[in-house]
RNA sequence: GGUGGGAUGCCCGAGUGGCUAAAGGGGGCAGACUGUAAAUCUGCUGGCUAGCGCCUACCGUGGUUCGAAUCCACGUCCCACCA
């Protein structure tokens, strides 16, 4: 494929991009570019947020370039900020260790690992020593550093700034130097790391690296962006069932945006999109199935999918009961002439998580038993096995006695 | 190094001696409604308890007081300005 092939298909939906002629000029060598993305180890489980860098990874592979997946361990034993602008805590090495396994795994359902090197920085920064650390260090300036959104706000906010995370970015752009990158892309919250990349490799006497940065994929609530610790994400690894819904419940005005991020839609396709929703022509909700079908799919397989959504479909629209509920195990010595108290029954299943919980559902209405709305909060319920307990909408669990 | 400000429930934030399990907002949960776990409206939102009630809680440790999130002392941490 040409070089301009090459170029139109990578910067889709691309927000930063410095700078096109550069990448053109190195796609035009016709090597085979070194793409590096750098992955953070203290939070291991990947998030269709993670997807969306990862998948123009994937794009970069099958137009014959070459991987290079930095895991962050060393950054991770040494603490980071977040994009909550909260340090993080430190992990110890048998933390960074397993996760940094988990996060290689994981990857290895979206990237050719044939043609991706996995490196620890680690590596390099256990040799470079502190006089290293500090050569690296004299060669920016603070003022510079300062100027990082997320550092500036913190001032403003009065929020402290440990000095590691002033080196942060100087580590991360080291990396750059370390594998010699010709392209790193990730989101746009790391624009600015990525350009003091640029000008660290400079320092260095070599070619500053081309930056590409795609947006952050939204979070479930519509607004945040999508992250473990906010808890409005989908994991990949999430069960297909669970991605169905959770995918279902997203707003409808980032619909677009996750058909476009996750499925690569062209804009146009959105823009038609909309106006048939606008026009009548189109449901909202089916439109909403389908890109959860779709994306399920890539994860879970089409078969899987398929079940998902039926299985979705005979919860919430026709409030039937889900084909696996878990089941509670209730010892016969628990039992009272056959019969158990409602709350007590609801926390040994771990539907809530103390009997005040219990209870206040069981006031809101939101308890059945066996079919039953539960109305006092004393009840005791009679239990042979095979009654099913429900807990609002969502909480299931199937009475079993031990 | 000096001066001043601050630390409250999951988060933000009000509260300056009893009426405070502690306003308000966010988040979460539930109910109604619906096109879904969207939107909207309403309610609930520390734990134990049949119930009276009890326990735990406002950075930490002591103290003053009949009584302290609120006052005092010391400590820890954070911020700002000055140097």
């Amino acid at each position: 494929m040409s070089p301009e092939q090459q170029l139109e298909l990578l910067r889709a939906h691309c927000v930063d991009f410095v700078s096109e002629e550069e990448l053109l000029a190195k796609l035009r060598t016709g090597r085979s570019l070194r793409i590096k993305y750098g992955a953070d180890p203290s939070a291991p489980d990947l998030h269709l947020g993670h997807t969306v860098p990862i998948r123009r990874l994937r794009l970069f592979q099958e137009l014959g370039h070459t991987v290079v997946f930095i895991i962050g361990d060393f950054t991770g034993r040494i603490g980071d900020p977040s994009g909550k602008s909260k340090t993080r805590p430190m992990l110890t090495q048998e933390q960074v260790e397993a996760n940094a396994r988990t996060y290689a795994a994981q990857v290895g359902r979206l990237l050719d690992m044939e043609r991706c090197e996995l490196h620890y920085n680690s590596t390099w920064f256990e040799t470079l020593g502190v006089d290293g650390l500090l050569r690296l260090a004299s060669r920016y300036t603070v003022a510079r550093m300062l100027e990082r959104d997320d550092f500036s706000l913190r001032m403003d906010a009065q929020e402290p700034i440990a000095v590691v995370e002033l080196l942060y970015p100087l580590i991360q752009a080291y990396d750059s130097v370390a594998v010699r990158a010709d392209v790193e892309l990730g989101g746009t919250d790391q624009l600015f790391n990525f350009l003091v990349g640029r000008d660290i490799m400079r320092a260095y006497d070599l070619e500053p690296q081309v930056v590409m940065t795609w947006p952050l994929l939204v979070g479930l609530d519509g607004v945040e962006k999508m992250s473990k610790s906010l808890g409005n994400y989908v994991g990949i690894t999430d069960p297909p069932t669970e991605m169905f819904g959770k995918l279902m419940s997203i707003p409808d005005n980032v619909m677009g945006m996750y058909y476009q991020l996750l499925l690569d839609w062209t804009p146009a396709q959105e823009a038609q999109m909309r106006a048939d929703i606008a026009a009548g022509r189109a449901h909202p909700r089916e439109l909403k199935a389908q890109l959860a079908e779709a994306v399920v799919g890539i994860y879970h397989g089409a078969q899987a999918a398929q079940a998902a959504r039926a299985e979705f479909d005979r919860v919430f629209a026709q409030h039937q009961l889900p084909t696996d509920i878990p089941e509670v195990r209730v010892p016969a010595e628990e039992l009272n002439e056959g019969g158990i108290w409602i709350v007590k029954l609801m926390t040994m299943a771990r539907l809530v998580p103390s009997n005040s919980e219990g209870r206040r559902q069981v006031r809101q209405k939101a308890v059945t038993y066996d079919g039953e709305l539960v109305q006092d909060e004393m009840a005791q319920v009679p239990v042979k096995g095979g009654e099913v307990l429900q807990v609002g909408k969502r909480r299931f669990c199937r009475v079993v006695v031990d």
